[in-house]
DNA sequence: TCACAAGGTTGATGTGAATCAATCCCCCTT
DNA sequence: AAGGGGGATTGATTCACATCAACCTTGTGA
């Protein structure tokens, strides 16, 4: 049994993020606890600082990777957000989610050396690139960045999981509350109100994820709100009734 | 762009399985090109063979493992096939997977420590039980080993994106295809006919995979066989226009 | 300040798949 | 060989979401 809001897989406890500016390493840096260092011992951690060969910039709208770009680093989002796609060759999109600060990009590309969708900066973002070949090496040596490696690997398989029942089983109301609480609660875990925030992508691309058409979106919104459990003003989001999406989301009311 | 096929990634080119009969050992083991020791050196590969703690067997219906068992070994299919699916409380399921041989099972468990799905066997069959911590020692050691399993991840990563954009974008009978032609690729690289196969799950699983009801699938299989792109007996099925699938799958006739 | 464009909302209508329901078929057991 | 049961097929009907279309809102740049 899953939880609805266990889309995206919580392996910390919620750690507020001061923004005490723009430190380059690992040792220094405030997502650390959402981010690859997780669990690895104070001795360690200076060492990870020779991890990130560089951080990149990349402006709203502009692609970190795209499909068939050959595979070198994984990526950890510092500032901003970004989604990720796979594009069918008629054009058809599907948005396979969206990452926020602390969270790993490029894991599609190790398997077979290229990249196997497309990752968009939804704002003005900057990542720290990590080297594959030397995250490789010293996971090798120092204890604990192993495996946590592999633990942020399960848990976007966990959350991969999570996205087909939302997609094969559920129904269009649904699938919003389960995004909706998912998006609450990973601003929880930023240090940033759980009932009200700012979505970074458009009705289309929230509708592509959970494969429905930007209409549905809407209208949907519009009814939760009818119903008081949210207030929505375009991109702003207010929860107003958590319960209720979380009953919403199990069993729609009894209905089926 | 993701071809039809390749819903789940291929690492090797096919290779004949012989039935040679139950070696133990993954260096006698005739499923190494399709499983974790792939790519790695003949004088490493001996040293492999202290991985594998036990080999289990399964009855068709049993589970291997289920949602909420402690994380302890990842598993790799010796013989037979499984199904993995996640349950929602009020019972829906969805299938997230079939597996074959030489196929990994339990990655679903590292992130959290707990498996988040159930896996059952489709007929009965057999599983290499691989310690998990002994796992990560060795591929500490063994040069190659480490970057399999994290290709193997990755691979899953893939795999499971092309199955969101088929729930999320594709229409029933494109679905359909999608899954025929993956099942055959899969068989092929085991070494049988791609042509030709026994399915082993029911409609009602493929439905439940594809996020269609059992009446729909079958309703698709039938018209695929007015159309003569198949012949369907059952589980039995004869892919007589496999470019035809091809074409379904990334157009539906140019429609929509 | 205005005008435009992109994104969002809302309504009317169409349709693909779900649902409900009635057999049918095959395999398994006795 | 007969009986039973799970799985599969097929048909009639319903419904949730897509589609088509009009309009509104907000942010941006001349």
């Amino acid at each position: 049994m899953i939880p609805s809001e266990s889309v995206y897989c919580q392996m910390k406890a919620p750690a507020p993020v001061t923004p005490t500016g723009l430190k380059k390493a690992c040792s220094q840096c405030n997502l650390f606890e959402l981010c690859l260092p997780f669990g690895i011992s104070d001795s360690d951690i200076v060492r990870l600082d020779e991890l990130v060969a560089a951080q990149r910039k990349v402006k709203r709208q502009q692609p970190l990777y795209r499909t068939g770009d050959p595979f070198e680093a994984i990526y950890a989002i510092r500032t901003g957000s970004f989604k990720s796609d796979v594009l069918l060759e008629d054009g058809r999109e599907q948005v396979t989610g969206f990452q926020m600060t602390g969270e790993i990009l490029g894991l599609d590309g190790i398997g077979t050396g290229l990249h196997s969708c497309n990752v968009i900066a939804l704002e003005d973002s900057e990542v720290c690139v990590i080297s594959y070949p030397k995250l490789e090496e010293l996971a090798r040596v120092i204890e604990g960045l192993q495996h946590q490696f592999h633990k942020v690997m399960s848990c976007e398989i966990v959350r991969d999981h999570s996205v087909m029942m939302l997609l094969g089983s559920m129904r269009a109301e649904e699938r919003l509350a389960a995004f909706l609480l998912n998006m609450s609660q990973r601003f929880t875990a930023r240090g940033f109100s759980p009932t009200e925030f700012h979505l970074r992508m458009t009705r289309e691309e929230i509708g592509s994820y959970l494969g429905l058409k930007l209409e549905t979106v809407s209208r949907a919104f519009s009814h939760f709100q009818e119903e008081g459990l949210i207030a929505v003003q375009q991109k702003h989001i207010r929860i107003l009734d958590g319960e209720g999406l979380k009953k919403l989301v199990q069993h729609q009311a009894g209905t089926r």
